[in-house]
DNA sequence: GACGCGTATTCTATCGATAAAATCTCTCGA
DNA sequence: TCGAGAGATTTTATCGATAGAATACGCGTC
């Protein structure tokens, strides 16, 4: 992405810059699902007038992470179990025709970047504020050689709108079960060019991690 | 939809009808590939403000029908023969794993709508302009039992940017082929739930007008 | 004590104006 | 003839103001 390069160098418009803070915030649940998004609190909030903000929440509620009410403004998408059920469900369909591509156009280069995300990933324990972002570059590396940047942003938008809800229940354990033995059967079986196994292993992580979350969800 | 509902009892706010016409202008052609969009133009050509233009702007560059340049505007996405292939490869890995689940999950309902659907498709010669509707109703009344609105959503995103492609070859001939016989098969293999053959027939369905308009792109 | 109605207040949607940035144009010099 | 550069012009990004909705509040009534 040479954009991140422009966008670092030159001086993003207060729009860009709002939309980034707003997608964080959202993401990290600072704003919490559901909350009503006041432009004028916003816009004191991020130092900019009413407008920027308000082009940033057009453009983020046609990401889906935020809603717009017919005219009464703007809030954050709300979640509800139904509403995460929905977004596993279309994850593990998305990206199983995403990783087989990924895995049948990987080339050598590919390979070691995945080899790196995971060995980054593995060193780290959960706890540790850096494994969010070990866990997501993990997984985007193994999507990254899908041919298709289309699908690769579809599969990335749904990550982000999962995030969120790994941000509500954030504090929730899961029993039981070896998340870094998940990894690692997943990046050895794509490694191997194994699809079918990789597809369902990755189906599965999702699922168990959904299933502990949701369970996170519904006692809140 | 009750959207669609509540947006025709409703008065539209300005943002949302500049949206809708300027989707269309975009789609039909209207607004070329790679134009320049002047946000002033625009405003007074829909009677608004710049606000409003802007914003609607900013919501079409999030769905990808437009490009936003650092600080220099707007203009239309471009079109290219290589954006082009690139759509039709996402359309086919998509639209496997959408007509997939939609088969699987189909109910009467549904196999009634389809039926419908393919009977009013039937009817028309593709000269008609009612045509182009029918046969976008077709096709997203196969996907429609599809479970999950966020792939069926992202499956629609994808049939308007090629949708824009058609136009810019509206006059193509689609010589030595039988498009009404294509629907046929891959209508009647989506009601007799052949998984295997309705997706192999819908994406050769997709790759073979894809080949005739990459030519007709080409020559251009 | 709860409900409904009219008013006060809060927000949204939208406009018009403006500074800063980009593009175009025209002139001058090699 | 071509290219560089100053200046004029266009266009963008952003602000502040304002009309019109929507919501909240308080009062009187049953």
């Amino acid at each position: 992405m040479q954009a991140n390069i422009d966008e670092s160098l030159a001086t993003p418009s207060l729009t860009a810059q709002v939309h980034r803070r707003l997608r964080d915030d959202l993401l990290r649940g600072v704003l919490a699902p559901g909350a009503k998004l006041k432009v004028q609190a916003l816009a004191e909030s991020y130092g900019a007038g009413a407008s920027p903000v308000r082009e940033a929440l057009s453009s983020l509620a046609a990401e889906g992470l935020v809603e717009r009410l017919d005219s009464r403004g703007f809030r954050a998408a709300p979640a509800s179990v139904a509403d995460f059920d929905e977004l596993v469900r279309a994850r593990c369909w998305l990206e199983e025709v995403v990783l087989r591509e990924s895995l049948l156009a990987g080339d050598p280069a590919w390979e070691e970047a995945l080899v790196v995300a995971h060995w980054r990933l593995k060193r780290l324990i959960r706890a540790d504020p850096a494994w969010e972002g070990a866990h997501a570059a993990f997984h985007q590396a193994l999507l990254a050689a899908c041919p298709s940047p289309t699908l690769r942003g579809m599969a990335e938008t749904l990550r982000e709108r999962a995030e969120r809800y790994r941000a509500v229940a954030k504090s929730v354990a899961y029993p039981g079960r070896d998340v870094a033995a998940e990894h690692a059967a997943i990046a050895e079986a794509a490694l191997a060019r194994e699809v079918p196994r990789a597809v369902a292993l990755l189906q599965e992580h999702y699922r168990s991690t959904a299933a502990f979350l949701r369970e996170a969800l519904a006692k809140r």
